[in-house]
DNA sequence: TATATTAATCGTAAAATTACGATAAGAAAT
DNA sequence: ATTTCTTATCGTAATTTTACGATTAATATA
């Protein structure tokens, strides 16, 4: 983020913009995509499926993490990831809540 | 992005990542909640309203107009920005897309 | 016990992001 | 014609992000 002028903005924008941070990324929208399709948590097996490092994988995974819109849990030799259902359902909140705002046109309001 | 391999997965998960993403700083979603707040598309008062510096908002415009969030219409000295429907839609329709797969939890997809 | 498997972390490099002040470029007003 | 206002761009610095290979740590398996 750099020099980040973060604490002067509204906690819930502060809360959007982390969420939205955490999904700006193509490896990390198929990550969550790959983790809600599969019956299973699957875990490593989304190294296979991205054409990315195991390393660059598990940096996403922590990015993911971080944000809380994943959790992982050690299973044997491997640690099994998911969604987590209650940050998801923030993020469903936040985005509809800004969505609603972007798109509540009333009739002054009109385009360029 | 840096040694960027976002060529490598599909059109939608890139276009969606790259929307979340141009929304994923504070001071940008703060910027999309004023131009929607606002009756008229505001411009420099933006400026006005944010705690950074006028180059770094202008930056952050230029960001959101990237990626075809916002649009700017010159207006005498002044720029005059406005939410782009068109792209404002779309981000609704790629995020429910999203939301919708992530939250489908069927019997079987339990949590970890 | 030795060896494989799995995933996190470390070290590194290249590039992008965030932020600012200073400057430039445009239009408007004096 | 000069000055003022507004916004974009330039240059710069600090930090973060993305990506990789190599290594480590932990658990299984032979």
């Amino acid at each position: 983020m750099a020099v980040t002028k973060e604490n002067l903005f509204k906690d819930k924008q502060k809360q959007t913009a982390r969420l939205l941070k955490a999904l700006g990324h193509p490896a990390r929208v198929a990550i969550v995509e790959l983790l809600a399709e599969r019956q299973s948590c699957v875990c490593g097996d989304i190294t296979k499926e991205l054409p990315l490092a195991q390393s660059t994988i598990s940096q996403h995974l922590k990015a993911l993490k971080n944000a809380g819109i994943i959790k992982g849990e050690v299973d044997g030799p491997r640690v099994c990831y998911c969604l987590n259902k209650e940050t998801v359902g923030e993020l469903d909140e936040r985005i509809c809540e800004l969505l609603d705002l972007l798109q509540n046109t009333t009739p002054e309001n009109k385009s360029c």
